[in-house]
DNA sequence: TTCAATTACTACTTAAAGGTAGAATTTAAA
DNA sequence: TTTAAATTCTACCTTTAAGTAGTAATTGAA
């Protein structure tokens, strides 16, 4: 019954407009899927663009675009021709989820403002710094502080 | 000399790509200074969009579009016509961050997922799920608290 | 009554993210 | 050697947020 719910709430799901409070691009969230996936599979072979796309459900030509991209950076290397495919290019424990995000520009420098003017700091605030000091912090922290390997997660959602 | 400094910072920011690390509409950030402005100022008149756009450096053909969107959901309330203009249509109290973001779509239930893959619940997590808990609901409880007279704020920028 | 300052409305343009198409290149297996 | 499965590259299309343009409607002051 439980299990019924939650079907019927991710079917729902799809016809609600969703809101983006504090979101991440797409590219970031598919590339983080990409390299939690590759990283935390412990059989060390290749992962084709074709395999990723089916298992983590992201559209096969935008993915092997973001592909492109991870290669370029160096977050991963390929393997090109049959048989070929993706593994990750440094240990899991050397990538952070800050380094994936700043690559697809989706990152901030510390000080700009929430609500988008200019430089924010303790000498020239906008009205929502003092709160904003906080979660914004945390939430930086996390992002800096994270590597794949701390997201090793059985059963956790592809 | 610590002025002149952060004014060539302030000059430097725009030839700095803007990251969005989670970060609001450009609408939400409008509505929400031109909110802030009028209800903090403690005289009790009207504000034209033309001041308005004037004193918050927000273009006028744009913000007159957003005045009118809060006109329809009920923050403000308008006086056409010449000497005409806007003013709160509630104290200043009872207006939440969270209900102006909602009105912009910028946001997003509570279980939405921050990779992106539907819904997020302690049954069905996301591989990020765990970690985002905290910072997600520090932001969250900011925003759903923070009303415009908690944000009053001398010297703040505008 | 005229006029200028204002809001309100409709439609368009621009920029950037998200996504797609097709063909070239590489390479191991058959 | 051929072929099929893979990456790579370039160019395009779609969607949405952001911003602009022009004009109609309203209304108080001169």
């Amino acid at each position: 019954m439980v299990e019924l719910i939650f079907i019927f709430k991710e079917w729902l799901y799809n016809f609600v407009k969703e809101g983006v409070l504090m979101q991440l691009y797409n590219t970031s969230q598919y590339a983080i899927r990409v390299l939690n996936f590759i990283a935390n599979h412990s059989d060390n072979r290749l992962y084709s663009a074709k395999e990723l796309s089916e298992v983590l459900n992201i559209p096969y030509k935008f993915l092997t675009k973001i592909m492109g991209i991870l290669v370029k950076t160096g977050f991963i290397s390929s393997i090109q021709g049959r048989e070929g495919g993706y593994e990750l290019n440094k240990p899991a424990s050397e990538i952070k989820l800050i380094d994936i995000l700043n690559t697809f520009n989706d990152d901030t420098d510390n000080e700009s403002c929430i609500l988008g003017i200019g430089i924010c700091d303790s000498l020239n605030k906008c009205a929502l710094h003092d709160q904003w000091m906080e979660p914004k912090s945390l939430m930086r922290k996390m992002f800096e502080e994270t590597t794949l390997n701390n997201l090793t997660c059985k059963d956790c959602k592809l």
